[in-house]
DNA sequence: GTCTATATGGTGATAGAC
DNA sequence: GTCTATCACCATATAGAC
């Protein structure tokens, strides 16, 4: 459908970063173009409306998440090791990708966008389709490794919507300015996922 | 400085529900009126501006919150099964005061309200501080658990962030109109916590 | 205390020059 | 493709009637 241009890449990473920071409704046509530098009538003649802006900082965001986690579905290792890698590739994604994680994020939360037109309703349906696809990456791999006998007795639903949450909490709390070396995201990555998979009771 | 009159909670529950489905900046006073079945010289008579109605309700979401928590951390037992109360409580005060919590994480989340008055800018670090401290309950009581080496080798910090993070994420995926039985919430909020406690990993 | 009416400013979106 | 100018609308907040 719509296709990432450079000159949509550019729109979209200004968007993002807006959205992030003053939330949908808050957001203006005219900062974002000020972001870049431009007036909004660049913006409008790439985007038809703030809706249909947000939708593909939205859409760009799931992709990239897509992208991070795939290859880490085909890493070797049992079931839980996948997992592992996995839920390390999407905490790396999210700290990579910060502003846009943040807007899907957002979407997940905004329950109204106001009047919406037929594609648009169509598209916003596309968007909760992919996240329920994206979420059900991780309870499949859940259960598999269920399967495997290599999971604790949990309940795999509840299980992954919570570790996803601490997953993407990190949105809150990461600060990308502060400290984005590619180290320390590993680092907090791996305490995360480490955090999660043994839990903090400590092993007897 | 605010008290909770009568008059006032009225306002803060419709408040509370507008801001969870629409945002804060998509609320209009207007319908928060409406939902009271009143017009926004009521509202306006109380409160002097939104964000001031804004930050009432994130103020009463966070008594709700330290009102749940502290019993729990007089619990009997030792450090982890208090910590493990505490979790619990936090579980279901986010179940039991949906709306409200719903507005706390908002808040968490936008970084600009647009121009404040000094007063207004003072009760917003207030707010942010209180946050700092209820999130300190649970390190604090991490690392008691630490010291009595009953915690697995993890960094607390994070730990609790992504614990946190875990069973906030619920405010996403808890449906309070589809099945709100104090018998369910409990199921839910043990889950969580047997999940983060002891992780997804099977334990040897 | 609650209402209606209104002042004021800002935002989404469009039209048309360059 | 990008800009300026402009319209129509809506929201915050205020003033004043009841």
């Amino acid at each position: 459908m719509s296709e990432f241009t450079p000159a949509r890449l550019e729109i979209l990473h200004a968007a993002a970063e807006c959205f992030m920071e003053q939330g949908f409704h808050a957001t203006s046509i005219d900062v974002v173009a000020r972001r870049m530098g431009a007036t909004k009538g660049r913006v409008y003649h790439h985007y038809p409306s703030k809706v249909d802006l947000f939708f593909d900082v939205h859409r760009l965001g799931m992709d990239l998440l897509f992208s991070a986690v795939e290859p880490a579905r085909h890493a070797p290792g049992d079931a839980l090791e996948v997992l592992a890698a996995m839920m390390k590739a999407h905490a790396l994604a999210m700290f990579e990708h910060h502003a846009f994680e943040s807007v899907v994020v957002q979407g997940v939360q905004l329950h109204r966008f106001g009047a919406l037109t037929p594609r648009q309703h169509q598209e916003l349906e596309a968007l909760i389709a992919t996240r329920d696809q994206f979420e059900a990456l991780f309870k499949e791999q859940a259960s598999a490794a269920r399967r495997a006998k290599l999971l604790a007795n949990v309940d795999v639903s509840i299980a992954v919507k919570t570790l996803l949450g601490g997953l993407q909490w990190s949105l809150i709390w990461y600060r990308p300015e502060i400290d984005d070396s590619a180290k320390n995201r590993e680092r907090l990555a791996e305490a995360m996922v480490r955090t999660l998979l043994l839990g903090l009771a400590a092993r007897a």
